[in-house]
DNA sequence: GCAAGGTC
């Protein structure tokens, strides 16, 4: 008997289906002389220090260097502290069951680094000596699951796969553990005061954030603004220059005639590019901007959306979808052809050629990116239904045509020049899908701009000089902190350390709203109105550890470049030394400086 | 009491 164990239970039923397997049991299927089975992502978790023997929270401990790390049945908090999962705890021993009875086991968890390890810690922890081969597929349609399993690959392919993964998992241990218990000793704070390589760059991030906002200081500047009048349309046009002193733009304004001659008049179309489709942390963003949901609501909503078999898989980073997803999108599109909202741009793009903006196998990684799966949704909640809106309009938007606009730009004579521009939407195509309000325009932006020609003379009804103010970095709120998350690396100097974080940033699309909640549960950030602000709590532990490695995003590129060197072949105990170096360091930089620390 | 990673 083959076994064939997927990272969740959606891929491994998929597989099932594919091959006609349909004997239901409990935590597998059977059929066609093949069992498939599932994993809950990480089953097995590196054990906590006591399973070590270090015992309690103890500065003799520190730092803990376990010879050999231990795995251990993924923990669930309750009232009594925390237990062994016991679904967890089930699903293993059925794996174990049919691992015990297998000839041959299939890997087909995702294909990707952690995918390997969800892997490799089962087997492990089972102790299981049986062969495997590896399933390594980026989508799982029918076709490409065959095609996956006529070129299973040997398991050992993988080993220096695992190695990376491994040592990300070890590292991550050893830095956070050490580094949390260092610096809630030695401050004798009453909480815990919790570091790692992914939550305090994020803390750091805001913090700064914080500071930069609150100590900066507006600078005042002035304009001349003049309304002019075409034939009885009044448009408004603004001093090509900014001044530092009152003095310099009255003089301006004084200058102004009566009437203004229209210099130059400017008008260009041009397009705006659909939208690609969603993956989680955009649709996170979205959702933050149009509902006001936190990212760990949207997420929620969309695993409800995605155990109800609305939408495909949830936690994707990929944009893009493949060549054989798109081979379904026409008809996918055309179950919205009587949708309400959306019916008259599905049955619109039914009739014309579709937009592959959002269409490139090589940018699709462990998963493509959200769609809608057709199936009819019935009894959604207000929320839910507002999320399944936005994974639809958004396929909808993505499939199709560039938006045309013209921008006009006019300059105007009086004394001195004068600068009028205006934006005009001439073929809505993709934002005809929600007719929304153009993105926030500039104050100084007109909605429409009359006709005007070159040499020209219009009066100048109305004039006025404006004093305005410089303004700070607005204060980081979950859509713009997810996206700052994502990008967090690009401003490295470090060419190498740069290219190593560029697809990945600051955690993970899986785990970014976690640790959002996680600042939040210990007191480091919390919510004002929208906005992500530190407490006095997270600007003192900011404070101890702003100028650490452990506080820089540079931490995790200089990690990753590592990893994908042992991925490609590197030592293994070179790394894990550098990191117990590291890790040495830290802790006892932590604790000389923890005693310094200011709690309030 | 602690990391980051995955998912019901």
């Amino acid at each position: 008997m083959k076994v064939i164990i997927a990272e969740k239970p959606s891929v491994g039923r998929e597989i099932a289906k594919v091959f006609g397997a349909t004997t239901k049991k409990d935590g597998y299927i059977e059929g066609k002389g093949y069992t498939f089975t599932w994993a809950f992502g990480h089953l097995l978790q590196l054990a906590a220090p006591q399973e070590y023997g270090y015992y309690g929270w103890n500065v003799q401990n520190l730092p803990m260097l376990p010879k050999k790390f231990k795995l251990a049945i993924r923990k669930i908090k309750t009232k009594n502290g925390l237990v062994e999962d016991p679904g967890v705890r089930k699903q293993l021993d059925i794996i174990k069951t049919l691992f015990d009875e297998a000839t041959e086991i299939i890997v087909a968890t995702d294909a990707g680094r952690e995918g390997e390890l969800i892997f490799r810690y089962i087997y492990y922890y089972l102790k299981c000596k049986k062969p495997f081969k590896r399933l390594w597929i980026s989508s799982q349609t029918d076709a490409a699951i065959k095609d996956g399993f006529r070129n299973l690959k040997p398991g050992t392919d993988y080993d220096t796969l695992f190695n990376s993964a491994h040592c990300r998992s070890q590292s991550d241990w050893l830095v956070g553990m050490n580094a949390t218990q260092a610096l809630s000793l030695s401050s004798r704070s009453r909480g815990v005061l919790s570091l790692g390589r992914v939550q305090t760059p994020t803390l750091a991030m805001i913090c700064a954030r914080y500071l930069e906002n609150k100590n900066f200081i507006p600078q005042t500047y002035y304009q001349v603004a003049m309304q002019l009048d075409k034939d009885g349309q009044l448009f408004k046009a603004i001093s090509e220059k900014n001044f530092k002193t009152r003095e310099e733009a009255q003089a301006v304004l004084d200058l102004v005639e009566a009437a203004g001659l229209i210099e130059s008049v400017e008008a260009k179309p041009r397009k705006e590019p659909p939208p690609l489709l969603h993956d989680l942390s955009s649709l996170q963003q979205e959702a933050n901007k149009r509902k006001g949901f936190t990212a760990d609501q949207t997420l929620s909503l969309l695993q409800n959306l995605y155990e109800s078999k609305l939408v495909t898989y949830p936690r994707t980073g990929s944009r893009y979808i493949g060549d054989d997803v798109f081979a379904e999108v026409p008809a996918l599109i055309a179950k919205f052809n009587h949708h309400t909202e959306f019916g008259k741009q599905a049955t619109l793009l039914g009739e014309t050629k579709l937009n592959k903006r959002s269409v490139n196998a090589k940018k699709v990684t462990d998963h493509h990116a959200i769609l809608p799966t057709g199936e009819t949704p019935r009894n959604l909640s207000a929320d839910q239904q507002a999320i399944y809106d936005m994974v639809s309009g958004r396929m909808l938007e993505a499939f199709h045509g560039d938006c045309i606009k013209e921008i006009t730009k006019i300059t105007v004579l009086s004394g001195s020049k004068f600068m009028a521009s205006g934006t005009v939407i001439q073929t809505p195509g993709w934002r005809a899908v929600f007719n929304d309000k153009d993105e926030e325009k500039k104050d100084e932006e007109n909605a429409t701009l009359p006709k005007v020609t070159q040499g020209e003379i219009l009066p100048i009804v109305d004039k006025a000089l404006l004093e305005k103010q410089t303004k700070p970095k607005p204060l980081y709120n979950e859509a713009s902190l997810l996206k700052a998350l994502e990008t967090a690396g690009k401003e490295i100097d470090d060419e190498e350390l740069r290219q190593a974080m560029k697809d990945s940033g600051l955690g993970t699309p899986a785990t970014r709203a976690a640790m959002i909640e996680t600042l939040l549960k210990r007191n480091y950030i919390a919510r004002e109105k929208k906005n992500l602000v530190p407490t006095s709590t997270g600007l003192s532990v900011y404070e101890v550890v702003k100028t650490h490695r452990i506080a820089q995003a540079e931490l995790t590129g200089a990690w990753e470049k590592r990893l994908e060197e042992i991925r490609g072949g590197a030592s293994v105990s070179e790394f894990q030394e550098e990191i117990k170096t590291y890790t040495r360091d830290i802790t006892r930089e932590l604790l000389l400086a923890g005693k310094e620390m200011v709690l309030s």
